[in-house]
DNA sequence: ATGGGCATGTAAGTAGTTACATGATTTA
DNA sequence: TAAATCATGTAACTACTTACATGCCCAT
């Protein structure tokens, strides 16, 4: 199967940072680009595979037999800069939370309060790994710890502007349940 | 193809408003389900056909030669309530602007600052869309009016939080700048 | 009478996940 | 020495988009 552009964008920008091996790339890809990117392995290995046959990446027999340390090539450094100049196309939305709610009277008002709260503990427990990336990003003034922190901040405000949500949609539900009382 | 969960859960709800033609459909969706959920004819004709089949909605003939009015069946609206209940399968995260930004260093600061003024832009759009929404809804006291208002707030919320994350990471690329001017 | 919007449907292609198969190395 | 973890890779499947083919009906 063809390789996406995106997933050559994720691999050979992993690839940027630091050389390293398939397994430890999608480990990268899962704790620091985590919370706006995926990648799995069915993807990443193609993904090598096609970009090595391409000259953008250089494989190097790694300490372990059977495994390798993938490192990107000037041709792959150059290849990147163009793939990241492209205009980043606005994946279409699936929000399942957004799509309940809106159904919300055929699912209850109770169960769309659940919906919700269960949202703002998620958040909460986002917000709480944001700062905790931002206090390790404070110790690095490495070239790239700017650009990580705007994402980092990114995920942020997102996760706070669902905190904000949740808790005046809660006091909207509240407000339905008052207005429209069970008959006595 | 097999017709997923999410497409049917869509597609009873949109015909547990009020039923209507495929088309029609497809328009709902994009007009008020648009800012969180997208589903293209691809997916909604054959869900259509599988949920007739299924005797979930039913197919009655449309005043024009070739189409049909589609509408929810009782077996379809208890359907519709078991699926809105199941957990929401959060969709795996692909934001293209923040994966360009996290490799900000490879693209340039000059080319991360307009993707940040692009979506910034993008953001003002979206909400004034929702304030538009919102004024539309405050004449509506239909029942599912509360409801639709949860998401329309939850879009508002998610565009401020965007307007407010691009002014801080334009205030952090232009310190960026001042911190490591060209050499003279 | 014709062009544009309404309407239905399918085929081909794209993208991605999950599960499986395999084996090396480390650690308890 | 057994279990956990590191590591690579593929096959089958699922989901979804795009492009195309077709035709009706209304307004000009």
């Amino acid at each position: 199967m063809a390789v996406s552009e995106q997933t050559r964008m994720a691999v050979l920008g992993g690839l940027s940072i630091t050389p390293m091996t398939g397994y430890a790339l999608r480990e990268q890809i899962r704790d620091t680009l985590g919370h706006f990117w995926a990648e799995s392995f069915g993807q990443i290995y193609p993904a090598l595979s096609a970009l090595e046959r391409e000259g953008l990446i250089e494989r190097q027999p790694a300490a372990r037999a059977g495994s390798s340390t993938f490192a990107i090539t000037p041709a792959g450094s150059i290849r990147l800069r163009e793939l990241l100049s492209e205009a980043p196309q606005p994946a279409q939305p699936r929000n399942g939370l957004l799509l309940r709610l809106f159904f919300g009277r055929q699912l209850g008002e109770a169960a769309c309060r659940a919906l919700v709260q269960d949202a703002r503990a998620r958040a909460e427990t986002d917000l709480a790994r944001m700062r905790g990336l931002r206090a390790e990003l404070r110790g690095d003034i490495g070239p790239d710890a700017p650009f990580i922190l705007l994402t980092v901040l990114a995920g942020e405000h997102s996760a706070r502007a669902s905190i904000a949500w949740a808790e005046e949609a809660t006091r909207l539900l509240d407000g339905l349940v008052a207005a429209e009382p069970e008959p006595s």
